[in-house]
DNA sequence: GACCCCATCTTTCCACTGTAAAGATTTTTT
DNA sequence: AAAAAATCTTTACAGTGGAAAGATGGGGTC
């Protein structure tokens, strides 16, 4: 039912989403570990058994608002790919950057994603959005590399050191463990491209 | 006071020891999102509010908790320093092998100390022992490179591509996003050769 | 050796958390 | 129109960390 323009519905008529948004502000917040599910039912306005039937339990919303956080992790890669030199290298530094940008301007999102108790139920639309992430820099690497990495060991390699060279830069700046340099954004992309493309390969020895 | 060999006092004499062998074993058990420090306190004997007169509050357990990780972190990535052919690129990739043994065989622990909600404040034991553990690689890294990598930003950027990614692919393998080569242990130290080795610099274009 | 101070630990209480169960209200279906 | 289903509320409960005040005993001083 509704009066006015609002709706006043003993139903809420749209919970589900409503409970995301103050789930997605309440994270930002308190941070993954100060995450409240009473605290986001009132800031809808609802019981704090509302959520329940919508999501489960407390880790259905968590799972839920990781499918969110991945999309919009995908959506900061396209953005810098988008946005940079369209070149498959220069591309692919932008795709990490733009890794390092979701972790960044969300850092609790970033945590609570990678910190999933267990790994996505398969089938689930969190691991749908997990592989969609996956693929945006698996994708850049075959530009990068010619060919499709995931199809020899070589190139399944160069995938997950890209990753796991993101990742790692992104988590132990979000640890307070590296400073990232202040100021200008130009000298946070520089650290981050020299970051990725350090050598460490055997030298002489 | 003491009867037979047992110390039977109602003070309980070592607390500050046992709560933290009694708050490893629950954090191996029950994750650090699971952690209670009730839980702890019954496990030693005592009552729920002991802890808090050696630790102040539960984040006062949670970074003695961590400083002792440090440590076994140094001792992992010495261990394999040891073991390890002593050349210095064999030493460096032994000491990131280090570090995903500790990653791996104290999972929960590894969150504990890269998940503080707060960086170690400036002269605590805590940052004493996390700034051991960087000096061990640190070293490495500069045995690699022969000079003292921190006095040069090049060494600098090159200490923290070392970190990173070791610490990405640990994380990521503790997320569930990126399978262990399971079986051999060979494999798997051949995998994080490949993957800390692996070159992601510009090519032709 | 007697005494007192104080560090240590316990008891009790409180606000807060997530979940289960049962009831109230609205929508949808039959 | 009646029945069924979905949605939300109320209530109750076991668990959490922390504050406050009381109990206990060790260590220092006289």
């Amino acid at each position: 039912m509704t009066v006015d323009g609002k709706s006043t519905t003993y139903h809420h008529g749209d919970l589900r989403r409503a409970i995301l948004d103050a789930g997605e502000e309440e994270l930002a917040a308190r941070g993954v570990a100060g995450f409240s599910l009473r605290r986001v039912a009132a800031r809808v306005g609802v019981s704090h058994t509302a959520p329940a039937h919508h999501f489960g339990d407390a880790s259905g919303l968590i799972e839920a608002l990781a499918e969110r956080g991945f999309l919009r992790l995908v959506a900061c890669m396209q953005d810098r790919q988008a946005r940079a030199i369209q070149t498959p290298y220069e591309r692919l530094i932008a795709t990490g950057q733009g890794y390092l940008d979701f972790a960044l301007s969300e850092p609790a999102m970033f945590r609570l994603i990678f910190g999933l108790s267990d790994t996505p139920k398969e089938g689930s639309a969190l691991q749908a959005a997990a592989l969609s992430a996956f693929l945006v820099l698996a994708r850049a690497v075959g530009e990068f590399r010619g060919q499709d990495p995931m199809q020899s060991a070589e190139g399944r390699i160069e995938v997950l050191a890209c990753w796991t060279r993101a990742h790692g830069m992104a988590d132990l700046i979000l640890s307070g463990y590296i400073d990232l340099p202040d100021g200008d954004p130009a000298e946070r992309d520089a650290f981050f491209r020299n970051l990725l493309a350090a050598d460490l390969s055997p030298r002489d020895t």
